[in-house]
DNA sequence: TGAATAGGCAACCATATAGTTGCATATAAG
DNA sequence: CTTATATGCAACTATATGGTTGCCTATTCA
């Protein structure tokens, strides 16, 4: 898997919305998707491509209507390989946080 | 907390990977972090403002140099709040999913 | 003191991003 | 068949982003 497109899926707030709206909601139109954010269908059009293609949405052609779902997997891998390792590892860089707070007024 | 720089912060590999080598270990200057990244001393700044900005890194100016720090919290903050959202109803989502690409073939 | 070191500031540039508008296409409904 | 609906495509624009270079400031050390 490549993180990078995921992260950046996830730098933009409307994009995080979306999936919000899926996680709230699976199988939503782009039209109900469109409702509650004040911009174009075209500019929820791209933030829907952008997030298909990072494969945190995934779509389906139902007639003239499309279905957009979540795609949970890569926030899940993301979290385990990558925040995990940061949590890891929390207290000592906390430690070395206040170490370096408190040597600072030497 | 606003979320938002924080997400935008970890959307560049640049930052990821600095936050990466000042996990692996704190305290280090401008100057020990700019080698292994092939760009110049003033980019990396650029990019230590940007986490810093996001609270993700701390630094002290220690005499001439300056060093800096991780800090973890918004990362655990993030993986506690918002992400923890998507992993509570990871196999509802996928249960949605599943549904749908077999619904599809109908 | 004077030179070398570590970093800060500001202007500039190229590309990426996020949005728009206009028009085209395909399905559903009457 | 005709119209309304739901979406797709492409061109265009403004701003954000990531990078550069040049120069300045502040320590350290011989």
């Amino acid at each position: 898997m490549d993180a990078d497109p995921v992260f950046k899926a996830l730098a933009d707030p409307v994009r995080r919305a979306l999936l919000d709206s899926l996680r709230e909601r699976g199988g939503q139109t782009l039209g109900e998707l469109c409702l509650g954010h004040a911009m174009s269908r075209q500019a929820v059009t791209k933030h829907l491509n952008i997030l298909e293609a990072a494969n945190l949405v995934v779509s389906e052609r139902r007639g003239r209507k499309r279905l957009h779902h979540l795609n949970p997997v890569p926030i899940q891998e993301i979290a385990d390989r990558w925040i995990g390792q940061f949590q890891r590892a929390p207290l000592r860089a906390l430690a070395d946080l206040k170490q370096a707070l408190e040597n600072s007024d030497e």
